[in-house]
RNA sequence: GCGCCCGUAGCUCAGUUGGAUAGAGCAUCCGCCUUCUAAGCGGAUGGUCGCAGGUUCGAAUCCUGCCGGGUGCGCCA
């Protein structure tokens, strides 16, 4: 049950029945104020213009075709040529109540499903990840998991970074160590030290150089066993992302990951097609592709190099190799890149030429879903205080840390093992939250105190709300599988709540149409508001609460703790019983 | 130089193909617990929506110019 798109229709019928030509839209929304009813229309105005009409008797017209009858209690005109939606309580109560044991929350799986291939995390397996690789990671995989809800069939792909002339470099790194006795695993138990080691090797060391760049070429040819120590740095970093993913609740898992060596040997049939088409042409010694799309003032167009003078790749080259897989073998119908907004000039120039080479149809969505750079609390890119990169490893400890502080702080009561698991979810559901919440295309200010305050619009919030419901449950000694499918609505509090209930799918319609997870943050955190309200306004266990309305209260905090629950979910945030 | 993103309350942020009196949280101030978790609720203060024009019934939103910040622009990924 989606309320916007069933009052859609119904404002959208009697439009045309009111004569009104079917490309105007009823521009229905929620409406902004309480005392403009519950939903508002304001498609007579944007036609009456058109039309040449009088706005106000236009949409009289068109509320004489409108049949509402059963869902809306009042309709009216109102400014300029705006109508009010004011839904019946009764109608209201009903919509709720199908919700009880419905776990989809009133989301019907979508009856056409897309193939949605995914592209997020994608770290590089040189270096340990960082916090560089955070929003993409958190973001992709809200996206992943709302989108699945829906019922679309979610491709993930993990585009690591498993290639390039750094591996010989660290191949050959990893070759002294082992000759030393140590094993692979140990050597690379800190990835970033091990990265930094053989970097200095590298530019202080001659034969080492030498002997780098001379590994880059035989893994390229294949040589049995540079490979061999390729495949065992891989494992080792892949098995430190894995770690990582495992403690952000992040749902990538070995078998998502596909990085850029998958397509070694695409690349130069990549190549090929594009100088026969006659796209790419030499230039410099290189292949390059010059596109008059993205051309500048003066009508220069925008190069992009597909192979370097010496025949190197490029990762131009390895991202139109990944675009045909993702199209002509996984049958994507959409393909979303989680990517940094400082990459949006080299995705559009993949994108543009995807298409314009024909490894792309035209019915497949291509979008880059680009977001800002993580500031620290002084607005400046987000730094370890001697200036060096943030691990993400510490930086969710010390997020756990912080969490189990403030749980001592408080000492509300848990045992050992519940603050341990209170600690986790609320420290690593701050970090994540703080992030999600806000629109992804900005920069945005990463702040401890902020996101770990318990007050606000923070996920400690929202869990502590799902956990004062949980509480009434245990209270009352009610199962909510036991309640009968029976709720009224009788205080505006009980109203407000309900009908937010009932918004989750249009909520969720919006969130992996524009990929934007902030508009459910925004929403579970209306829904937390107004329960906390309900909770004040509406007395459920005390003593002269009648069986009937204790029951119907019982129902909506059910209703309202299984979307905060679900809705957090799929924002990859867990909720405990008790904190 | 050119491209892209951004500029909203002291701070952090919302604002749904242009809609009604621009909204939250934090901070500050004032109230509310012997009764379902006060990690809560109610109220108050706080705005030239960067600046200037334009488009129209209506602009934070669209267009143009300027100011300020970020980021990117041929052989790294």
């Amino acid at each position: 049950m989606n309320i916007r798109e069933l009052l859609n229709q119904k404002v959208q019928q009697a439009m045309q029945a009111a004569g009104i030509p079917a490309d105007y839209s009823a521009h229905l929304a929620p409406s902004k104020k309480a005392g403009f009813g519950d939903y508002q229309a304001n498609g007579a105005m944007a036609a009456a213009k058109a039309m040449k009409t009088n706005p106000r008797e236009l949409a009289q017209t068109i509320l004489d075709n409108l049949d509402l009858d059963g869902i809306a209690e009042k309709t009216e005109i109102a400014g300029p040529g705006f109508i009010n939606i004011h839904l019946a309580d009764n109608w209201l109560a009903q919509q709720t109540a199908t919700l009880l044991n419905d776990p989809q929350l009133g989301q019907e799986k979508v009856a056409a499903p897309q193939t949605v291939v995914v592209d997020y995390s994608s770290p590089n397996l040189a270096k340990e990840m960082h916090v560089g690789h955070l929003r993409s990671s958190i973001i992709g995989d809200a996206l992943v998991r709302a989108l699945e809800f829906q019922g679309h069939r979610v491709i993930r792909q993990n585009h690591v970074g498993d290639w390039g002339t750094q591996f010989g470099m660290l191949i050959a790194e990893l070759e002294d160590q082992i000759e030393d006795g140590e094993a692979a695993e140990f050597a690379l138990k800190d990835l970033e030290g091990f990265y930094q080691q053989s970097k200095k090797h590298f530019d202080e060391d001659e034969d080492f150089a030498k002997r780098a760049r001379d590994y880059v070429v035989k893994l390229q040819s294949g040589d049995e066993r540079v490979l061999g120590l390729w495949e065992k740095f891989k494992r080792v970093s892949l098995h430190h992302s894995e770690e990582i993913y495992e403690q952000l609740n992040v749902t990538l898992k070995e078998e998502d990951v596909r990085g850029e060596s998958a397509y070694n040997d695409d690349l130069p049939k990549v190549v090929a097609a594009l100088k026969k088409q006659g796209l790419a042409v030499e230039d410099q010694g290189a292949q390059v592709v010059f596109l008059e799309e993205l051309a500048d003032k003066e009508g220069n167009p925008s190069p992009v190099i597909i192979q370097k003078q010496g025949g190197g790749y490029l990762y131009a080259t390895s991202d139109l190799a990944a675009l045909r897989y993702r199209t002509q073998s996984l049958q994507a119908d959409r393909i979303l890149y989680f990517i940094d907004a400082r990459q949006s000039l080299h995705m559009n120039q993949v994108f543009t030429l995807a298409r314009k080479a024909k490894f792309v149809p035209d019915n497949v969505s291509l979008e880059h879903h680009a977001f800002g750079t993580m500031m620290g609390p002084d607005g400046k890119p987000f730094k370890t205080r001697t200036g060096g990169t943030v691990k993400l490893a510490s930086l969710l400890d010390e997020a756990v840390e912080r969490a189990a502080a403030l749980i001592a702080a408080k000492d509300p009561g848990l045992s050992e093992e519940e603050k341990v698991e209170v600690a986790q979810k609320v420290g690593i559901g701050a970090v994540k939250y703080a992030d999600l919440s806000k629109t992804r295309t900005n920069d945005y200010i990463f702040n401890w105190d902020a996101m770990l305050s318990f007050e606000g619009n923070t996920a400690p919030y929202l869990q502590y709300a799902y956990t004062r419901i949980q509480s009434i449950f245990r209270k009352a000694g009610v199962k909510p599988t036991d309640l009968a499918a029976d709720i009224n609505i009788g205080t505006e509090a009980e109203k407000a709540l309900a009908l937010k209930l009932l918004q989750f799918p249009e909520v969720l319609d919006q969130v992996t149409r524009e990929a934007y997870p902030h508009v459910l943050c925004t929403y579970l955190y209306d829904v937390a508001s107004l329960f906390m309200k309900f909770y004040e306004a509406c007395p459920i266990l005390k003593k002269d609460v009648d069986t009937a309305t204790r029951n119907s209260r019982l129902g909506i905090a059910h209703v309202a703790a299984q979307t905060l629950k679900t809705g957090l979910d799929l924002l990859g945030i867990e909720t405990m019983e008790k904190m």
